[in-house]
DNA sequence: CTCCCGCACCCAAGCGCTAGCTTGGTAGCC
DNA sequence: GGCTACCAAGCTAGCGCTTGGGTGCGGGAG
């Protein structure tokens, strides 16, 4: 009963949809088992029959997102480093729109969720994500393609935050698409906003 | 007793200091008067002989924090363009040191502090500061100093989110001071990353 | 100089409440 | 008849906060 993985039973996605929207609205501690359960129409209790902890829930949001998220990234990285970084600027936000709450959550929440040891592997993932954005800036400096006299370090962290952090005001249903959003975004990083 | 403003008390002034970093680190709701407590040195319950609930504790981290932001900004916006944003982005970085807690507090959990009644003047602040921001930005555009072709909207959320969510990484004991770290993102703001 | 009172500061204990979670049982469907 | 999905009821822990009382110190009256 109530296995941690595997059973992808629809009902038991459904719950997990449900609650995302509530940890990206109030945050993941703010959110009880029973706002999650009035959100689905059963009792808190009921859950427990799907997953054995609130927490687990919240694992099989992040981890979903951050698996297919670097699985695209693995892809982008081998471009040619301007490409790469378009590429990586325009799947940051297309991301946006399909993964609006679990990026949510790790916006406001990542440090308080890093000191629980069921959720080290945000550690790993952020390792992983800042390697790839560095050695595409790296590479993009020693090219010539990007200016000589950045910091990649600064300037990822820069570029990683400028994105993401839109998630706070980004809507799918907005005015813009998400490639056209980054297109804005791209060009502001890329030339500047200098006339 | 407990006055909730007035009577700056040395031993409340410490309290306050305690509490924001252990909200800056765990969060304000996951931080609990027990810890407070702990942290300073006496019983949880002893810390209402000085404020009258946990919300007062924060409210003067946050008030006290916002009333010097937006003294300062007020003067920046006068400027002329170019000089303004360098100077607000400037102000941004230097602010990140003194007030590092309060900052970390409003960028994590902004959006449930906004629903307090108690902290509704969150909601006037951000409507200032992005008046300043937006003014310098259409005047620059008009005067021909920015580009044409930029939304004042999306670059301005552009603008803030890059610099203040620089909180979570940034240390006021680190290698740049915030002056030079201002210049790095000033660089690559107005100029872009292209070579 | 002494006495004592008021005040700032804190402790000890616990209240009411809500959190995440458990348990035993049941309705309906293959 | 077993399996999925749920209910009804309630457990324990910890939350913010209250209450009544104690301690040391500074200053005015005698």
């Amino acid at each position: 009963m109530t296995e941690t993985r595997g059973k992808p039973s629809a009902r038991r996605a459904d719950l997990v949809r449900i609650a995302a929207e509530l940890f990206a609205e109030r945050g993941y501690r703010a959110t009880t088992v029973r706002h999650i359960g009035d959100a689905a129409g059963v009792l808190s209790g009921s859950l427990y029959h799907h997953f054995d902890s609130k927490e687990t829930i919240l694992d099989e949001l992040l981890s979903s997102y951050l698996d297919e998220l670097l699985t695209t990234y693995r892809e982008i990285a081998g471009a040619e480093p301007v490409t790469a970084l378009r590429g990586l600027v325009t799947e940051a936000f297309r991301s946006l729109g399909e993964h609006r709450a679990a990026i949510t959550v790790l916006q406001n929440e990542r440090t308080y969720l890093r000191s629980l040891p069921r959720f080290g592997y945000l550690t790993k993932a952020d390792d992983e994500v800042r390697r790839i954005w560095t050695t595409v800036l790296r590479d993009g400096i020693e090219a010539g393609a990007f200016r000589a006299d950045l910091d990649p370090a600064i300037t990822y962290r820069f570029l990683r935050d400028s994105v993401w952090v839109a998630v706070r005001w980004f809507r799918q249903d907005g005015r813009l698409s998400p490639e056209e959003l980054a297109e804005q975004y791209l060009k502001m990083i890329l030339d500047g906003i200098t006339a």
